[in-house]
DNA sequence: GCCATATAATACGATACCCGTACAATATGT
DNA sequence: ACATATTGTACGGGTATCGTATTATATGGC
């Protein structure tokens, strides 16, 4: 069972990478721009070489993710007032929707799926995914400091 | 408890991305490479244009990623018997133990999480994840089909 | 307060990647 | 048999990523 868990979310896996590279050619950005926005929207307003060691990037190419990324009118880049060096990259929500759109098919299907479970399975697998996800950020870690 | 999942899906997506960006790091190759060695070991020998229809990429762009993924010894090109205009591409499975040493701090927490489910709620888990992994598949599709 | 050192972000240049087009080889249909 | 379609790849242009250098600001020692 471990083993079929695992062979779905490689699959799993590949599919919503593929899904990301769809909707990054729409909107005419690469596929690490949108993970990099999702992070500037969940870690909240950050900065570029925090955003840098999250996404497990070099810091000049922040900046071009960045640029694309304001261009395209989907993050600000704010002064820090505390420190003038530092800039504070900030999420803009009204440019949401038209993100929600691309994801419109896929919101359907899940909600479809989730129609199918009990309240307490959905609760089963919340947990799971949320220990996964968390299981992926260590293994990256160990990955990217053992250099 | 459905926008709870979706979150943990959302992580879980962009964090699995980041370990592949690593592993594709340490072994000289990009993520897409990984994805695409995925799909080709998944699906069995194909043809670089039946790669280029799964993973939504153009054919020229596939040559250069089997260029790579050959020079490195993860793939062989066979001529096909039946149509010799036609490549095969076929997985070359005992690089594998190479791929595995590198996803082994991931599979190792995850057998701790497995370790701490029923088996009726692995296999709900099991469940959904298949489901979810053929919605991706889906809303991609349908996007990639849409123009 | 002053100066050396450290840190933040970005500009710039080199290398490599992705894709549109062209092309050679082979297959298919009339 | 010959025109057309299809497969895979070579080639060139535009662009992304990253190493290094640079500018601006902060921090610590005296």
């Amino acid at each position: 069972m471990a083993a079929a868990i695992g062979k779905s979310l490689r699959e799993l896996a590949i599919q919503l990478s593929l899904l990301n590279h769809q909707i990054g050619a729409r909107l005419e950005l690469q596929d690490v721009d949108i993970d990099c926005l999702d992070l500037i929207d969940r870690l909240g307003p950050l900065s570029p070489s925090g955003l840098a060691r999250q996404a497990g990037l070099h810091p000049a190419t922040i900046t071009g993710i960045l640029d694309r990324l304001e261009s395209g009118g989907w993050v600000v880049r704010e002064r820090d007032q505390s420190d003038r060096r530092a800039v504070l990259v900030r999420a803009q929500r009204d440019r949401y929707p038209d993100l929600m759109r691309l994801y419109a098919g896929m919101n359907r299907s899940m909600n479809e799926i989730y129609a199918g479970y009990e309240e307490s399975e959905l609760e089963v697998i919340a947990d799971f995914l949320q220990r996964t996800a968390n299981a992926g950020r260590g293994a990256t870690d160990a990955l990217s400091d053992n250099r």
